[in-house]
DNA sequence: CTGTATCCGCTTTGATACTG
DNA sequence: CAGTATCAAAGCGGATACAG
């Protein structure tokens, strides 16, 4: 797939988007690429809270589990084998008794953390925005179910 | 939730991650608060690539269907409802005979395009390395199947 | 043209119990 | 402690068919 570049941006007057500009032709955002595949991978939920647990330092697997709550036992394994495998973080064992096992991100996971801080500020600082929007559109819809005109 | 924010940053030595600093304690990583749930939303596969369609310009439905490939009508229009709703997007219809729906971006969902593309340009940037990473790992996995002695 | 409605399979996820 | 195994539940998501 291959977007069409033209813009037509008539009365949309928004600033320049620098960055979007410069990975236009990227692929990125065509599902079938690799750029977006991988892009799916971090995006989701637990990457994103191990992640960030991980940037305040190495951590063990239970340190991990009661960080993020609610996480079953299954899913954080499973995510953190896939981040293991994709080069975000490293999984250090300890041979003893009782088993100890170190998480910790690499130079690769440590440069997604302020990526990934961009999109949480955005979110943080939008909550209220988007939580009116959402009122306001309900509003819309309910009243439009009650005042229907004969 | 509360992430304790000692730092045991001992042997990592990473450079400073100022974003990550600031909104450490604004709770988007907390799976059950609003700021992360909202994070979730827009994380999502659609969601990105209808963003990223729009800020080329206002488009018609059609148009959108043609442009992400592989998009089926359910999909399409879920997800433009839950944008719209969310105040990210405008609907705007004309009462013409056939009719015709043009979606635009709000101001706030301009805004939204920036963090994306960052984190867009971060997988761009890495997909060799996680490639690479996940072949190495592989690897070793299976020639740990082989080898295991006796 | 711009959707809506329905069915249905398949992956994802959650809960729980168990093991080296 | 650090996981694995198993089963069940839920939800996405695709493929139609059709409507205003």
């Amino acid at each position: 797939m291959t977007f069409n570049l033209d813009r037509n941006r008539g009365e949309l007057n928004y600033p320049p988007q620098p960055a979007l500009d410069r990975i236009a032709n990227m692929g990125v955002f065509d599902t079938s690429c690799e750029g977006h595949q991988l892009l799916e991978k971090i995006a989701n939920k637990w990457t994103i809270l191990i992640i960030y647990a991980l940037t305040q330092g190495k951590k063990r697997y239970t340190g991990l589990k009661q960080q993020i709550v609610d996480i079953s036992p299954k899913m954080l394994v499973q995510n953190l084998r896939n981040l293991e495998r994709s080069g975000l973080i490293e999984r250090k064992v300890f041979p003893s008794v009782p088993p100890r096992v170190e998480y910790s991100l690499t130079p690769l996971g440590e440069s997604l953390a302020e990526p990934l801080a961009v999109l949480g500020e955005w979110a943080y600082q939008h909550i209220k925005d988007v939580n009116l929007a959402i009122e306001k559109y309900d509003n819309n819809s309910k009243s439009e179910d009650f005042w229907e005109p004969k």
